[in-house]
DNA sequence: CCTATTTGTGAGCACTGCTCACCTTATAGG
DNA sequence: CCTATAAGGTGAGCAGTGCTCACAAATAGG
């Protein structure tokens, strides 16, 4: 077995590679992004620190790392809860998408913070972290999409439309394909507004005014699914 | 003047200590909260590393106490944008505070996300800073106070209010006193909608999706402003 | 078997936050 | 006026960081 000489280190390569991404996550559940240091991540894997770079070419690509395996992780989570739903209930799936994206933040908050507080490598988000980031607005515009089919088809009108060359060309034929333009800013701002609510949450902003959370979820929920004009 | 002797001794105190915060201001201007160090803003004022903790305790105290500046010159811009509007113009006092809130946060990204972004020092902000972060929420329900009294003031109805308990009784008797629940915990979730555009446009979570991002703010604010029944 | 590549090591550089003993200086009190 | 005292400033130093590099051991393929 001269074929799996070579595959069994490869192997092993990437086993160690997932165990210093495992000690990593650890680290940051526990200390936070901040306070996630390379050699702390080495001495927990059991190499020198300078054997990581073997794996990571930096600290930042690290994290850039856990970015992308946290936008999965709760992409993960929506898609599941959604699809856990009864396809009629188009309430019911985005309360449900809603909820998983605020319980996910709420077991991981260092996680979350990473996600969708503070950019912290540079000031752009690396190009590949955009596909897996785009996992829960695509479970929220899935609804919509539906939604638009329940409802009346928008009339097209002649003349420009009045709402258009606001959102990206591309996303309205695509993703929100059949969602009126005036509909679908109107959704980018629910979506904006349903991690402005958890970030809130999760970031302590609402000490001293908000007393129930999760009442106060539910009734955002709501509001946010009566602006979308989902039906129920 | 042996009184003016004790006076310019804390007169220069005080402005050294000025000093520092600024050279900190400085940097967390270029480089952000992470690059922050208390060594560079040493160089900066012309002090040997060890003597900034004769003004400052240690970093993360800076950092709070950036944290407490930020929120003050953001509350300042937001008064000074409401305060310039027609007294009866709801509408226009609100999108005046809101686009100050876009502007100086556009205009001060890095200081914006230390106060909006992951929560960096401990887990819990300072209690000194909770004065100057509700800055913006008091004009903010100012303004709703002054449309409840405007508009129909709510009938008490017998027995237990719906939607009572989800905020803090204080904040409903004071700042938004006047203003139905129902209506409040609108209110709350506006401002935490508000805060979430804001953020997701700063931290680059709307690339790919938005195009426009000034319409799509002018956009946002009608809808919020809707949501909040402000005649107009 | 022998070479070449991969994998791991430890020393080391430049940097960080922070402490401490020390020294100077200016204030305040007798 | 003169001196004890307290404040302000310094530099060395500790423990830690990200990262590089020359080197050694282990493993692969020819």
């Amino acid at each position: 077995m001269q074929e799996t000489a070579g595959a069994i280190r490869t192997r092993a390569r990437a086993a160690l590679r997932r165990a210093i991404l495992d000690a990593a996550l650890d680290q940051l559940a526990t200390t936070g992004a901040d306070g996630l240091s390379v050699r702390q991540v080495a001495r927990q894997v059991g190499l020198a620190s300078s054997a990581i770079y073997r794996y990571v070419p930096s600290r930042d690509a690290l994290l850039t790392e856990l970015i992308l395996a946290g936008y999965d992780q709760l992409g993960e989570a929506a898609e599941q809860a959604e699809a856990g739903c009864d396809r009629g209930d188009l309430r019911g799936r985005f309360a449900a998408t809603a909820r998983a994206v605020r319980s996910w933040g709420a077991a991981h908050p260092h996680h979350y913070a990473l996600l969708y507080g503070s950019p912290v490598p540079g000031y752009a988000a690396p190009e590949e972290t955009a596909g897996p980031a785009s996992r829960v607005p695509l479970v929220l515009s899935g609804i919509l999409r539906d939604a638009a089919v329940a409802g009346a088809p928008p009339p097209p009108r002649p003349g420009p439309e009045p709402d258009s060359g606001i959102l990206e060309p591309e996303v309205l034929t695509t993703v929100l394909a059949g969602v009126a333009p005036r509909a679908a800013t109107e959704a980018v701002l629910v979506w904006a507004s349903l991690f402005g609510v958890v970030s809130f949450e999760l970031f302590g902003h609402f000490v001293g005014s908000v007393a129930d959370a999760d009442r106060f979820f539910e009734a955002a929920l709501g509001s946010l699914m009566d602006r979308l004009a989902l039906p129920g």
